[in-house]
DNA sequence: CCTATCATGTAATCCGTTACATGATTAT
DNA sequence: ATAATCATGTAACGGATTACATGATAGG
């Protein structure tokens, strides 16, 4: 049993995808469409041609097996290879991952807001407050059909933390809409 | 007086140099790379050579000036033109900003632990507190050595933000460290 | 004077996005 | 039967990262 042909670098959409294939089982590149907007999504969304493209060169390094259908539509059908089951271990269990930068356009644009005029704080204030809380509402809807799915554990765990963004998100900007740029200050210490 | 050239895609990285730009004037790329390190670097970092490279995207499109100087290194000097100034007042002005996805290689980990060890799961809780801890350590002394700085208060209160995802990154990731895994449903309402 | 680090840049790669396109199903 | 939408892809583009490279300045 010889190794993949050639050597790959694995990204975050990679790991998904033998993520997803993992825990679904075999799947089409359609069904991973559906499974991420059922799961990672609110998380982490990718295109659908990224789940088309991705598992081409997750094959073509032997990380995951294609195989066509024969009758009508011909689709893909993907699952893990055993090397790829060892590349999504290997991922796992290495805890090293760097977090995030925030990287948010409206904080970079309320960085820059001194440059404009106080309407211009205000509106961006009220903007993104309204965009956190649909957001916010979207957790909730998918945190209340997820009760009691006992399998989801980690998924709700990750869900969590979400939700808690979220609200922060709100207090935050709610407060530059209300005219009050917060300041860190006077720490609730 | 003409507009410019051709039209370009303007990104958050060119926002983020005509915002420097026009806040600490004229600068090399060089500047840019320092101002960045001292001022957004925290909330979104890129690369030098993003700082080079995006310059000349925008002097194409005559959003900012290019000057070589004459002696020595021949470094070039970034100014920014009125239209560019115009452009960046646009973006300021324009409260839209989608919210960034969490994307976050951790919680991605986290997502799919289900699929290792418990062990995975608690190495992950601890090497992600700990570089949260991290980051909140430098975010804090950030905001001490910039307190009492009136004309920073834009910059403070993005600051603000950061700080108060850090601490909830931190809180988190130390329930999971300690083997408990964050559940939405008991919500502190 | 030599070395190390700072400062300044170029070039290539590659992933992610956007745009486009078309074959199946379903509904009316 | 036709329209509409679902399902399934291809292809091109471009920005961001990575790797490489070299000229100045300072320290020993």
């Amino acid at each position: 049993m010889t190794e993949g042909p050639c050597r790959i670098r694995l990204t975050p959409v990679s790991y998904a995808v033998l993520g997803l294939l993992a825990t679904h089982g075999p799947s089409t590149p359609y069904d991973l469409k559906a499974a991420v907007a059922r799961s990672v999504g609110y998380l982490w969304a990718f295109p659908h041609t990224q789940l088309y493209a991705e598992p081409a060169r997750l094959a073509a390094a032997g990380l995951v097996a294609e195989e066509r259908e024969e009758g009508g539509r011909r689709r893909r059908v993907l699952s893990v290879t055993a090397p790829g089951r060892r590349a999504l271990d290997a991922w796992l269990h290495d805890a090293e991952a760097s977090p995030r930068e925030l990287r948010d356009v409206g904080l970079l644009k309320l960085y820059f807001t001194g440059l404009a005029d106080a309407d211009a704080l205000v509106a961006l204030g009220r903007q993104q407050e309204l965009a956190h809380r649909d957001r916010l509402a979207a957790f909730e809807a998918l945190e209340a059909s997820t009760r009691d799915d006992e399998s989801g554990r980690h998924a709700r765990a990750t869900l969590s933390m979400g939700l808690a963004f979220e609200r922060l998100a709100v207090r935050f900007w709610a407060e530059v809409a209300a005219g009050r740029l917060p300041d860190p200050a006077p720490q609730e210490g």
